[in-house]
Parts: structure tokens; C-alpha cells; sequence
DNA sequence: AACCAGGACACAA
DNA sequence: TTGTGTCATGGT
């Protein structure tokens, strides 16, 4: 664990790194954390506020007490996977090639595994946005503080599976989050006590792992597949929301009004070990196309009447 | 101002 | 196995 000994601990690194589109990334619905400031992007991974940019090279990393070893930031960004390598595993379709063409450098993160279940526990039948707005209320809350520099507004850290399990439901409620509060509290319960062990999840193989989350009240196959995809390190994890379940419809069955079962069972195995980051580009481009990706509470694109 | 949102669940048939 | 109503909340 003393791998990066040789390194001077710092408050700031540059990683080079190729067919990185950092905003694309962080703004494509697989984490609700991160907030655009200026050209950059501030968020907190585990117990680190970041701040993060891209220029054409790389990526400038800055945060918030000098540190000397940076693994936990490469383990999030995913920085030593080749772009290339996973895109070859795509097939070699037209939808696929347009996806490909209008996401340039589009990355899947590596999140913490608990975070990413909790959150996703509180997106059903939720915007992006409002997700967003309920995930900073359930930190702000229940979180604990971290460093931040100065003149940067007060953080928190996502809150632990142990915290929560022990925060009442009206508090959580609180948040905004309705009728998940019980599901989050409940899950919340079942991974403080060990009896889902979200750690293992990486080893197992897709379908044992995702039948131990399906374990967990108010996480389905869809939730459970957004953890094991973002968080879990299962490439061939495929999540179907309703963008998804559109965008197939669409591109792949001629617009027939196809059973999500279905769809489900295609996408199973048309799209290959890498299917999952075929679902991610499939999606953001949806929803870039539709014009949902930089919208936040506010953002009326003009209509706003007067 | 209605409509609907990165679903899950219990309950039909 | 596949289809329907229900569950809170608030952005658009």
C-alpha cells in the first residue's frame, strides 16, 4: 500500500489520459454529485472534495489537503481503462456508430458501491434532476463534513449504510424522497448488518450478483443492474430505464411496442461483455438528443414566460 | 396546471 | 411469465 511513497504530497495532479470527456461523463446520469463550477467540476468522492477539469490532454485534479497517493482518483475515473479496447467489443452497428460518434470520450466511473445502491434506490420514477436535489439533501443531513478549500461552500459525504439504518423514516421522508424512504432504510439495514455484502459483488459473476441485490427492498432489476454497472465493476450489467426501453424500441425493433421483458432478453445478448457501456452511450445520447443533459432546477431553455 | 419522471411491488390472469 | 394499479414528490 506504500506504492506511491516516492510522491511529495500535493494539493493538485495532472493526469494525462486520451478520450476523456470529462463533462460528458459526469453529467450522463450514473452519479448526482457532481456540480459545474465555472469550467470546472466539484464533487466528493468517498471523503475528498474534488475538483475536477478537462483540458484536450488530460484531466487537472485539485483538492482540498495535500496528498501523496491519488489510486482512489484513477480507481473512480476508471483512468487506466482503454476506451478503445471496450468499444471494440461493441457490435458493430449503426446505432451504436452514431452513439459513438455524438458521446466522444464518454467514460463509465468506478463509484462506491453503497452510495451508487442508495442513490439509485432513490431515482425510481424520478428526474435526474430531482434525484440530484434528494441525494444533497440525504448528505447535507446525514453526511459528515469534509474538507473543503477555502472560499468553496461546506460539503458532506454520502452517508453510510450504518447511518442510515438508523435515521427515521419521517427523516428521511424529510428529504423528499416519498415512498422510498422504507426501501432505503430497509437496504440500509441489510448491508450495515453484513447480511448483503456489497464488497464480494465484484467477484461474483453477473447473475449471483445481481442475485443478491435483488435481495434488497425496492431495488429490481433495473437498480440493481445501475449498482453492478457504476459501482461493482460488472461490465456486461445492462440496466433498462424507460430511455432505454424507448431508444431500443426505436433503433432496434423498427419503433414495435416490444414488452420490456423483451427488450430485456435482447439486450442480454446482442450487446456483448462490454454491454454495459454500450448502454451508456445509447442513453446519453438519447438524452443529449432530446436535450436533457445540462438541464438543472431553473433551466427553462427560454420558455420561461413573462 | 396537468403530466410524468434512469421503478418496485403486490396482485391478477 | 406478462399486464395493471399504487406508491410521494416536484420539475417542466
Amino acid at each position: 500500500m506504500a506504492a506511491t511513497s516516492t510522491e511529495k504530497p500535493a494539493l493538485e495532479k495532472f493526469f494525462p489520459v486520451a478520450d476523456y470527456d470529462l463533462a460528458a461523463t459526469l453529467s450522463s446520469g450514473q452519479a448526482f454529485r457532481w456540480h459545474k463550477g465555472g469550467d470546472a467540476w466539484e464533487g466528493v468522492i468517498g471523503r475528498r472534495w474534488v475538483r475536477l477539469s478537462g483540458p484536450a490532454d488530460g484531466i487537472r485534479a485539485t483538492v482540498a489537503e495535500p496528498l501523496a497517493d491519488w489510486r482512489w482518483l484513477i480507481d473512480y475515473l476508471q483512468l487506466t481503462t482503454s476506451l478503445a479496447a471496450v468499444l471494440s467489443a461493441f457490435p458493430n452497428d449503426e446505432p451504436l456508430r452514431r452513439a459513438l460518434k455524438e458521446c466522444p470520450g464518454l467514460r463509465l466511473l468506478r463509484q462506491d458501491v453503497w452510495e451508487c445502491l442508495a442513490s439509485f434506490i432513490l431515482s425510481s420514477t424520478k428526474q435526474i434532476v430531482q434525484i440530484r436535489q434528494i441525494v444533497g439533501r440525504l448528505c447535507e443531513r446525514f453526511g459528515e463534513r469534509v474538507a473543503v478549500p477555502a472560499g468553496v461552500e461546506p460539503l458532506c459525504s454520502f452517508p453510510s449504510a450504518e447511518r442510515l439504518a438508523v435515521v427515521s423514516e419521517g427523516d428521511l421522508r424529510a428529504c423528499g424522497m416519498g415512498f422510498r424512504a422504507p426501501y432505503l432504510r430497509a437496504s440500509a439495514r441489510m448491508v450495515a448488518t453484513g447480511e448483503i455484502k456489497l464488497g464480494e459483488l465484484a467477484k461474483l459473476d453477473l447473475d449471483a450478483a445481481r442475485a443478491e441485490l435483488l435481495r434488497l427492498p425496492g431495488v429490481g432489476r433495473k437498480i440493481a443492474d445501475c449498482a453492478l454497472l457504476f459501482a461493482a465493476g460488472q461490465p456486461a450489467a445492462f440496466p433498462v430505464d424507460t430511455w432505454i426501453l424507448k431508444t431500443l424500441r426505436q433503433l432496434y425493433f423498427a419503433g414495435r411496442e416490444v414488452s420490456p421483458g423483451e427488450v430485456v432478453r435482447f439486450s442480454e445478448h446482442y450487446f456483448g461483455p462490454q454491454a454495459g457501456y454500450a448502454q451508456q452511450y445509447l442513453f446519453h445520447a438519447a438524452r443529449q438528443r432530446a436535450g436533457r443533459v445540462g438541464e438543472g432546477p431553473g433551466t427553462d431553455w427560454g420558455k420561461r414566460r413573462a
